[in-house]
DNA sequence: CTTGAATGATGAGCACGCTTATTATATATA
DNA sequence: TATATATAATAAGCGTGCTCATCATTCAAG
């Protein structure tokens, strides 16, 4: 049905994450700060304090995960974990002053991997690419809900 | 500069990937395939007898990176590791009988999850997307060459 | 034949995602 | 008050990538 390169579309996508995140930690490793950091990072910067579990319902990836990405960034002396005298549940987690001096560059070395990876792509196709790219969110997060639901009933099933 | 999206490249891609790697696993967890073992499998099928060292460097991982995979696949009985009477350091890769049979079934659930995730992208918005991104993977493999410190001694020796 | 480099595969151990289960704390309700 | 449930974080252990190191084998030079 289709032979315009559809059928490539999970491999090219998969190339394009691999390749972006593996030119950007070279970039990085510098710095010693991987992707998953990075990612982390941005929303420790944009919201202080913010908690683990609403870091992992930001970047959506699970609770425990949030722990060991911010065990290891905590050791390697990018953030802070702080108790909430209000909930000791909670870890607030704030930039340190290494991070807050990095930010600036590392989003910039973002860029340049972003530049290079679109050298002959127009103005017009990138912003079909990044349309087509917030579409595909969109519909494979409604669809996690009907794969869930299939999951769950497959699970009670059993 | 760029407010057209552009700067949230990486976290687009990323979710994408993640996202489709979700769901094609969501689907194929019945059959017990992971998305890294099926693009191992297409391989494998497209030239059956290929060695490991070729599979590597067709899906661009490392050696030791396809050893555990194979490891794994043999025991989940999609592949056989067989012996090259002619070079005894070389493992050929075949796939069982169970691998031919599920072959059409994955590779149509592939489809499914590309269909899914392009709804209401126009083809000619699609073919956009599919060129931009085999753009993406050329240029950031080019880059990946001036990228490591070994330009020099790729662009002058060669 | 012997030595040494190159090649194919693998082991050890790490990063970062996951599932499942556990601990500590907070909150709602009998 | 006592109990039950919900929430925040973490522990244990696995899959899939990595680097670095190792082993067996092949091949090129001497």
């Amino acid at each position: 049905m289709v032979s315009d390169g559809i059928d490539r579309l999970g491999f090219l996508i998969h190339d394009v994450q691999r390749l972006m995140r593996k030119r950007f930690e070279a970039r990085a490793s510098g710095l010693g700060l991987s992707s998953a950091q990075w990612r982390l990072m941005v929303r420790v910067a944009k919201e202080e304090g913010i908690t683990q579990a609403r870091l992992a319902e930001l970047l959506e990836i699970e609770p425990i995960s949030v722990s060991r990405l911010v065990d290891r960034m905590e050791e390697g002396g990018w953030i802070e974990r702080r108790s909430d005298a209000s909930d000791r549940r909670v870890r607030m987690i704030f930039p340190t002053a290494k991070a807050s001096e990095a930010y600036a560059e590392v989003k910039s070395l973002a860029g340049e991997v972003y530049e290079v990876s679109l050298t002959g792509v127009s103005p017009e196709d990138r912003r079909v690419l990044v349309k087509a790219l917030e579409v595909m969110v969109e519909n494979l997060t409604d669809a996690e809900a009907s794969c869930v639901k299939v999951k769950s009933a497959e699970g009670a099933a059993a």
